[in-house]
DNA sequence: ATGAAAGCGCTAACAC
DNA sequence: GTGTTAGCGCTTTCAT
């Protein structure tokens, strides 16, 4: 898991809980642990990074010395050196969608099992911050870059192209990559969620959905939704948008508030599962019958809705999967393991049906 | 936010998205622009950091190189010359658990005004991992660390002691902090649930929540709770533990569990609100009468639960608002502005009855 | 198997 | 206001 097998973190009983009154200013460096060995730098650093060979009597010398002055490597100075940063950036819209947390994850899960470590960076869905944070990551010289969406300002995708290192975008696939892909496309997802919806013979179909110039694969399932309805004559008959606040409580007044203007809707496409599991929640209490009378449609396949009174019908974007594959591209590039640039993975958005959304007959 | 407030990333023009077929391998250096622009290195690196004078027609011509080569600065090399690295750890078990999502927005949100960076690491509630974690991160020389929780291995803590920087341990304050503590105290925080409890009239009370030895929060909790119910001179009739899953689905399924095994309890109290939402959730659709013939109650304050057909009750801790705290003392800290070390801040966890605890008469 | 020398790209501390 | 000189703490490369 890191990158100094040998080295043991520092010894509890040599550098004590209780001991130092003046806790030591200067960090302990290779040279200290030179002279306290009585081994040269080079060699120390060869010990504690296992490199080439070295004898096992002054390895264990160094190890104890090391270990004696609690020593931790600094790798500012490695990365300096050896011009190798095994960090890798992430850059995602914020933490607060538990997507996210979900994709970090999967990340996680895979660099674990590399020298790679992840640096996370927020955006908050504007592009002037992607643009800032993308800078500041860069400039750690990181070993890849894995960023939400394939929408960026110019200057980012700039900068991108130039680091010379891997780029995965993920989440999304519909646009043009800069470099590697891992996602959905969220056109696509629309547009299937809409003609199951048409298959199932329901009519009348309103919208609820958050306010999207900011989010653009939201945008771009309301767009695949509302392409498909055309393809079939049909088009929205009502919608809301939103923005901020509780997804659940969201998803209730909302619902209520399309019903109550549109009673005649016989379907509600929602673009996330927070507010659809809202808006379910609203039906189920105010004896709107769900799917005959009413069916309903979010989007994520989050695990929350496992525990509802009823299933909402979702699309499950593969989240940790997408997480995982991007990883992985990132640690085989770096390593040099794959040379081959702009790979591309577009996973099957999964509709499950759930308790609301009619099922087609076997 | 950045480091190097004049410094414009990379011109989208001059680096144009379509322009180079072959993408320079090597970055830019302090060097090629100041070769670039005629003006010493020094001078371009001031320029770049806008510290102390320089005309301003120097400054021009050094921003005109920088943005035209596409130039960003390397922070390795520059942390290495001046010992100053703007990166806080920040250790945290998992983002899986909404909590931790919610104290990191509270950190960005104060180290976004500052030069500072937050780097994540998670531990997944395993000592040895956080071990790895620390001293990896701690490799990098941070200018703080803000962890989770006060129990570390021995070896952490001496780590942490000897590595001379801010360390804030977040979450929690019963035990013995390291350094800086921001955070509630879980004990109280079972306590008061437990006496509010009581003080309602309730007395056959259960338990359930997740298997502790792992989440020292959770085991606090539920010993404030129990301590204070043998002050009253009663005890946990009856309780459940669990692990992973979703917190919905158990929530149900052990409230069915253990009410079908004692039907007589009149009280359950859960180590945090997603299973308390399920129990929730659960009684509500088998009839069961909350809060009278049966009181429930979380923990956390999580927004999720606003959204719900009834409001559990539960306990705030303030999330947000720890790394919010945490994130400040670092930065004081780190800027010099704060000299004095060991700050202790303990919030005050606020029990919202919701509708699933009866209300004290007023 | 071990060591010595020369940087990595920047900034601190001084000159001028 | 601008330039020069030394490093920061490592790793690379080349000797031995």
């Amino acid at each position: 898991m890191t990158d100094d097998p040998t080295l043991p973190p520092t010894d509890p009983a040599a550098l004590d809980d209780e001991a130092p009154a003046i806790p030591p200013r200067r960090p302990m460096t290779l040279r200290d642990v030179s002279e306290a060995s009585g081994v040269s730098e080079m060699t120390v650093s060869r010990v504690l990074r296992n490199r080439g060979d070295v004898s096992e009597t002054t390895r264990e010398k160094v190890l104890a010395a090391a270990k004696q002055l609690g020593y931790v490597p600094n790798k500012i100075a490695g990365a300096l050196a050896s011009s190798r940063v095994n960090l890798v950036a992430v850059i995602v819209p914020s933490l607060r969608n538990m997507v996210f947390p979900e994709v970090m994850s999967g990340i996680s899960e895979v660099l674990d099992d590399t020298p790679l470590q992840p640096v996370l960076g927020f955006t908050d869905y504007r592009p002037e911050k992607e643009e800032d944070v993308l800078y500041e990551m860069l400039s750690w010289r990181p070993s890849g870059v894995i960023l939400a969406g394939l929408e960026h300002s110019a200057a980012s995708r700039a900068m991108l192209k130039a680091s010379g290192i891997p780029v995965v975008e993920i989440m999304d696939t519909d646009g043009e990559a800069i470099d590697a892909v891992v996602g959905i496309s969220h056109r696509r997802a629309g547009r299937e969620t809409a003609r199951a919806i048409v298959r199932q013979g329901y009519e009348s179909i309103g919208f609820i959905g958050t306010k999207m110039p900011l989010d653009h694969r939201a945008r771009k399932r309301f767009e695949g939704f509302t392409e498909a309805l055309a393809k079939d004559g049909r088009e929205i008959v009502d919608q809301e948008f939103y923005e901020g606040g509780s997804g659940l409580l969201k998803g209730r007044e909302l619902t209520q508030k399309i019903l109550q203007r549109s009673p005649d809707l016989d379907f509600i496409y929602y673009s996330n599962d927070m507010i659809g599991a809202g808006g379910l929640l609203w039906c189920l209490e105010n004896g709107v019958g769900v799917p005959q009378r009413l069916g309903l449609a979010g989007f994520n396949g989050m695990e929350l809705l496992d525990g509802l009174p009823a299933r909402l019908a979702t699309m499950d974007a593969g989240r940790r999967e997408i997480g995982r594959a991007a990883a992985r591209i990132v640690a085989e590039r770096a390593s040099g393991a794959l040379t081959e640039t702009g790979q591309r993975l577009e996973l099957a958005p999964n509709l499950q049906y759930g308790d609301t959304l009619r099922r087609p007959k076997v």
